[in-house]
RNA sequence: GGGCGAUUAGCUCAGCUGGCUAGAGCAUCUCGUUUACACCGAGAGGGUCAUAGGUUCGAAUCCUAUAUCGCCCACCA
């Protein structure tokens, strides 16, 4: 008898040596795989290449991030062993304003705040905290058997890689695509940053609507309101009674009979005691509220449309950090937005000015990464047109160089391209790439030039009282452009979807770079879909501004894994599933098949442990089947075994050709699930349930080493090494493990990842 | 308000360009101590394929409405 094989397939440890294993041999490495193809004396096919998402280094991995990681894996896999140098490139995001919010909130848990720090005490502890995430994260990705090229891995502050970043902000500032620009944008009072619209949420939240009224100036319009509405004034309904001190009109609809005499009236806003004009707009619903706006152009973003529009004042009263700033009245100074709301009401129904308040849900924009409720404020910001950008990328969509699955999200990513509003790059915060401009005597200089462009410089002193240092001119580059000390240089970061949207170029050395020449465009990007539009989109306009080509020629949404409820996992709710947990009760293996099966493009995936344990379930009997077929080859029998030529013309022998064929087929369409029953399937009921017991019988009885022996366990041998073989993608560490076993007793060689299916 | 998608067995879903008694996994039930595996084997039950029309020799599959659910986009005060 041969050494002892466990019954039991161990996953654990098994893992770990399969890992080791692959690590060694380095054919992860495309160049390396290619030298091995050669060896092979195989057919050396166009590379395979997929840059992969880089994960943010601020947590663990979850199970989503396994999913995608399992597709890809099975993807690289398979191209390997088709023929393909295949490059899986790994990669860390530095995730600009997520890891800072999250960092931020590690600090706090130490009690230590923030804005203690200088921003380069933050950098350097922020860089630190990534690493070690990137570490454990690394691990993750390995464990589901990852088969990603490490010599290559980047993280995206990596200098190479802003140096590509900043050439292209360089390019598109010469091309005129980046403006400075002063104009509504989404505030986030708790990051304490600006926010592009795609950075926001809309969550359903209860507030209120409070109708007010607004007195008129005139006494006889005070008296024609009293007979028509019996109120002074014209009555506005508003969720944000706080913003009132910054209205600078009332706007109705010109269709409106109820108002249409008081167009061109005065209003006296109450509080503020400050005449504003009722105007008309067609945009103004009749039905909604009471049909008359407070238009607030500092603090709404529809009512800056229509001051734009109208020409109104900007009057800011909310700060960067929500709270009452500006030209009003001493008391409010200084509340948050949700106090002042409070104080008014108070203030108004003292005047006799409050209507009611009604209790509403209504939709409120709130921060991607904390959740808080988002202040509309007017600031200076850097912006990149993406208009041109987006033309070019929805040309590489309709002209099917880039194909989504499912195809339902292909037009989800047509109708943003064709509908795509400028992109805030700019953000403040200290995690990130700085924007490379300097300011010639300061950022306020040359905004306040900017904003007053009819007017001479050396009006700016009597304007601020400040002194001039410098032009207002910007120049751009790492370093200020000299020494005479004029130049200050910009404080803001990029949003962090400026670098990453270069990813598939700048991980392969920008245009320059000898990997771009060789892999540039992939194949592939995998992700989740819920990304679609802050990355992929990014990726495909920066991608083809930059190189002319699209980056890659299918995009795969995997679906979206939920918690077993069907509910969405989330930290707050706890109902997270831990992948290594699975992983270590499983097998990654396991894991794997039930993405495959289970979260394809377009659905829903609630996590079903009994349905992992079903594919571990499977992995075992490959497992059995493999230790059985091998403790039935007897020790003497093994060189004949090793030896034998396979007779083609064997039915099973056939009928394995075409599984192996139809799989081939599946993973080439991307249709995973298909592949993962059809292995299954053929697997177990085919080989183990009706082949393996037909050659029991079949050599049932007869001599060691005779003939039939040979010839019907070397046919059985076969069948394993091809099933092996086109399992491998799937669920590698099993196939290798029996690979390895084969590799012992001398009926294999090499390793299996490197093998050539057909 | 607009768009996209879903609705098939108890659960999660397959079913590609219309064609055999509609499938899988898990769950359920019955039987089984055969020298790979009980993380097993043999077998069974269970679906008027959301509803109503239409196209067709023929529809879960195509078309049109309706209903319910989900997701995304959008400035409803």
């Amino acid at each position: 008898m041969k050494k002892e094989i466990p019954k039991a397939f161990e996953s654990t440890i098994k893992e770990k040596e399969i890992s080791k294993i692959w690590d060694e041999s380095g054919v992860a490495n495309p160049e390396k795989m290619e030298e091995k193809l050669e060896e092979l004396g195989v057919d050396i096919k166009e590379p395979f290449t997929i840059a992969l998402p880089p994960p943010n280094a601020n947590a663990n991995l979850h199970i989503g991030h396994m999913c995608g990681y399992s597709f890809q894996d099975a993807m690289g896999r398979f191209n390997r062993m088709t023929g393909h140098p295949t490059l899986l490139l790994p990669g860390k995001d530095h995730a600009g304003i997520q890891t800072e919010t999250s960092f931020t909130k590690v600090l706090k848990e130490k009690g230590i705040e923030k804005w203690s720090m200088t921003r380069g005490q933050f950098y350097d502890q922020c860089y630190e905290f990534s690493m070690e995430n990137a570490q454990s994260a690394r691990e993750q990705e390995k464990r589901i058997g990852l088969s990603a090229d490490y010599s290559r891995e980047l993280f995206t502050l990596d200098p190479k890689l802003t140096e590509i970043v900043y050439e292209t902000f360089y390019k598109m500032y010469e091309e005129g695509l980046i403006y400075r620009d002063k104009r509504i944008i989404n505030q986030c009072p708790y990051c304490k940053t600006a926010l592009a619209d795609v950075d926001t949420e809309h969550e359903l939240q209860r507030g209120i609507f409070a109708y007010i009224v607004y007195p008129f100036v005139e006494k006889e319009d005070k008296q024609r309101a009293k007979e028509l509405f019996g109120v002074e004034g014209l009555t506005v309904a508003t969720t944000r009674p706080e913003t009132m001190l910054g209205d600078s009109a009332v706007a109705v609809n010109p269709k409106d009979d109820r108002y249409k005499e008081f167009i061109g009236k005065k209003i006296l806003l109450p509080i503020a005691n400050r005449e504003i004009p009722v105007i008309e707009d067609e945009s103004i619903e009749i039905e909604v509220g009471t049909g008359a706006l407070k238009v607030t152009p500092a603090h709404s973003p529809v009512d800056f449309e229509i001051g734009s529009k109208h020409d109104l004042e900007i009057i800011n009263v909310i700060n960067e950090e929500g709270k009452m700033t500006g030209d009003i009245p001493e008391r409010f100074i200084g509340m948050d937005t949700i106090n002042c709301s409070k104080a008014f009401v108070k203030e108004l129904d003292e005047l006799g000015l409050l209507v009611k308040i009604e209790s509403i849900k209504h939709e409120v924009a709130v921060c991607e990464r904390c959740k808080t409720p988002i202040q509309p404020i007017i600031s200076n910001q850097w912006y990149v047109d993406v208009k041109p950008l987006a033309k070019e990328a929805l040309k590489a969509l309709e002209g099917g160089l880039t194909v989504v699955i499912p195809s339902g999200q292909q037009k989800a990513l047509g109708y943003f391209f064709k509908n795509i509003q400028p992109w805030c790059i700019s953000r403040q915060l200290w995690w990130g790439q700085r924007i490379p401009v300097w300011y010639s005597g300061g950022k306020k200089l040359h905004d306040w030039l900017r904003e007053n462009k009819d007017r001479d410089i050396s009006e700016y002193t009597k304007d601020t009282g400040e002194e001039v240092k410098g032009t207002g001119e910007i120049a751009l580059g790492e370093q200020a452009p000299d020494e005479s000390g004029v130049w200050e240089a910009e404080t803001d970061m990029f949003d962090t979807w400026f670098s990453s949207g270069q990813w598939p170029f700048s991980t392969l050395g920008g245009v320059n770079g000898e990997d771009f020449k060789k892999y540039y465009p992939t194949q592939v990007m995998e992700t989740a879909r819920d990304i679609l539009f802050w990355w992929v989109a990014r990726m495909m306009m920066m991608s083809i501004y930059v190189t002319g080509k699209a980056p890659f020629s299918t995009v795969f949404l995997h679906g979206l894994i939920l918690a077993a409820d069907g509910s969405k996992m989330s930290k707050s709710k706890g109902n997270g599933v831990e992948p290594s947990e699975i992983i270590d009760r499983y097998g990654a293996d396991s894991l794997r098949l039930w993405y495959f099966s289970d979260a394809l493009p377009g659905s829903n995936a609630p996590v079903r442990e009994e349905k992992i344990k079903g594919n571990r379930n499977f992995v075992n009997k490959i497992w059995n089947a493999s230790r059985f077929i091998l403790m039935n080859i007897d020790d003497t029998e093994l060189e004949a075994i090793a030896k034998h030529e396979i007779d083609s013309t064997l039915e099973r022998v056939i009928k394995t050709g075409d599984h192996i064929k139809r799989v081939e087929r599946y993973l080439e369409k991307f249709q995973f699930n298909l592949g993962a029953e059809a292995i299954r399937e053929f697997f177990w009921h085919q080989l183990c349930d009706i082949w393996i017991e037909e050659i029991k019988r079949e050599i049932s009885g007869k001599e060691i080493g005779s003939k039939e022996r040979v010839e019907k366990l070397g046919e059985l041998l076969w069948i394993l090494k091809m099933n092996l073989k086109i399992m491998h993608p799937f669920i590698p560490f099993i196939t290798e493990s029996v690979w390895q076993e084969l590799v012992t007793l001398g009926l294999a060689e090499g390793i299996l990842m490197e093998q050539q299916i057909s």
